[in-house]
DNA sequence: CATCTTCCTGAAAGCGCTTTCTCACAACCC
DNA sequence: GGGTTGTGAGAAAGCGCTTTCAGGAAGATG
């Protein structure tokens, strides 16, 4: 057979190195994986033949014959939402500390295209990490049936035979109810996020559980980006809210910028509230009331997770890390009816 | 010799479909690679059998066995910066309609990384794309001697054997010089990103031949963040320029900020022009004037020419791509002296 | 009806590496 | 000194796939 590298120059080889060093190549695997005891001049040798060769191993040889690729994969629907490039940061670390690669792929908000990549994922990397997949239950069940250590970040399905760990979607939205409850809110609105969003269906239920203060909510559809926020904001002074919730802080400055351009001061005469916190330092025109996800923790954890499935083959209890709840500029008390005037 | 993925069960192989479906594991090769006619029935078969058994194919021996990856390597400096995924966005979608997966690296802003993620890259990668490498040029030379298909995209150094795509950023900045001396400034500053950055250098190079405009600038250190631009910009009503230029939006925002705490208006007092017109709708407190970078173009670009440079093994020059001048909010005329006291 | 094509299919080799297995050699013990 | 153990290096098998090669069954031809 020949070479089926058409038109590049002949690679270098194992045993091209070992000819040069005069020594197998066995030996100069064992030399360059340190996994038996070698002649130190032999080991000399082969390593003045790697670097006069400019011998650099085959990554698909080498998973082939060790069983595994040396890289763990990483779904993210969308790395334009700096969401995603903070968990991915710990997730490379982790996987670094392992020596392991990440390979990142986007599904650009596209839940069609999921599945095809997570098995793409899969047929190339050892763990599979899947950040807030959209795809719906059915699918998930069938992935992780599949037995490929994969693991959840931001999804949470119960009687799933996958690790999972999630910020607490759930709670932090009670935070929000609660900070909005004691304002003196009983009207508010959400923005909503992706339908086919977890962690927006999560916010919806604490939503719907916030009935119990007393407040009143009214869902109005819009999505994940700024633009949607400014979009759809132009709803929210049609439903008597004195408070907007969102979907992220991202919604939720579209939103406030819409507010403006329509008059309606924030937050005197309406509380916006965004969701994760994330980071645009002297950047957005506004301090937002939110609550932060740990996005950091997030990633270590679920990679943590995955390396330890990928190991020792064993997965634990779904995990919910707390979120934060942080008072900003953006909320305050409603005014009164009788104050409208003023 | 024994399965070597401890703890995991059997993977199903092709010979396992093969069995299953009655034909050879060649035959199931072909009809999945639809590389040879066969017939309808046996094909039929195959199907089944592969759904039955949920066979994937292995990657590596996939690999192995072609004498390519499928995938194509892309580093970028930090993909907490917007620019890179929108240039991901473009390549992604480049490389998925030549059939290929997108491997993503982030040396999270630290050149001494770079060259071991490269190598890496280059291990388990068909091509790779180097954005914005903050390398010195001998590392570059030595992996471009590599003989490995590698694109550069917005660093361009000359006599190097890698093909390669930028913004203009001289242009861009000729750009922002022309249009500040037009409002009537003389005295500019600049908010300088990463030495190491090629990118910068190109900048600046451009705010030394824009004294041919009467320009007199003073560079200050700076980096590539918000908040960088945030701390940097304390010096700037110190060097007594009227207006103050960029390493990119985030910093120039960051400028902004600071600029209002310390009660210097913006743009009456001190015009501040970004780069790269990153998307920020209704997010940003301040409408930049900037120059807006191709980031599509750029990735679309830099991705055919490293699909050409794999399938026929040719590079062509290195290509510049215009950047335009967008004049928003942040710049005005000087004032004058005597206006100084109103 | 024998022979030559044509077409498909299975067998087998090989991609580059790791990891046995095997064996030569040396060191050790009684 | 013969037998035993230990050590380190090479040979060879095998990871799962693709692709060449060779051959059997149809179909075409004289």
């Amino acid at each position: 057979m020949r070479n089926l590298r058409q038109g590049r120059s002949t690679r270098v080889t194992i045993s091209d190195v070992g000819a040069a060093a005069g020594v197998s190549a066995s030996t100069v695997s064992r030399v360059l994986n340190g996994t038996a005891k070698v002649d130190p001049s032999l080991a000399a040798r082969v390593h003045d033949a790697v670097r006069q060769l400019g011998y650099r191993p085959n990554a698909a040889a080498q998973g082939l014959a060790r069983g595994e690729w040396g890289t763990i994969g990483v779904l993210v629907p969308n790395l334009a939402n700096p969401y995603f490039p903070d968990v991915l940061k710990a997730v490379s670390a982790v996987a670094r500390s392992h020596g392991r690669r990440v390979m990142v792929m986007e599904t650009d908000e596209d839940p069609s295209i999921e599945h095809d990549l997570v098995e793409d994922l899969m047929r190339s990397c050892d763990g599979v990490l899947l950040c807030s997949p959209r795809m719906e239950r059915s699918d998930l069940v069938v992935l992780t049936a599949r037995d490929h250590p994969l693991v959840l970040l931001d999804r949470i399905v119960p009687g799933l035979a996958a690790p999972a760990v999630s910020a607490d979607f759930f709670g932090g939205m009670m935070l929000i109810c609660g900070h909005l409850a004691q304002l003196g809110h009983r009207r508010v609105a959400y923005l909503s996020g992706p339908e086919v969003s977890w962690a927006n269906s999560e916010r919806i239920r604490a939503l719907e559980a916030a009935k119990a203060f007393g407040l009143s909510v009214t869902i109005l559809p819009c999505g994940s980006t700024s633009r949607c926020g400014y979009e759809a904001a132009a709803e929210v002074p049609g439903t008597g809210a004195t408070a907007l919730t969102t979907y992220n802080d991202l919604v939720a400055l579209g939103a406030v910028a819409r507010m403006r351009e329509l008059g309606v001061r924030v937050p005197e005469e309406l509380s916006v509230v965004g969701f994760d916190d994330i980071e645009l330092d002297h950047v957005a025109h506004t301090s937002l009331t939110t609550v932060s996800a740990p996005r950091g923790q997030l990633g270590k954890q679920a990679a943590e997770m995955l390396e330890t499935l990928m190991t020792e083959g064993h997965d634990g209890e779904p995990v919910y890390l707390p979120m934060e709840l942080h008072v900003r500029d953006s909320t305050a008390p409603p005014r009164m009816a009788g104050e409208l005037a003023g």
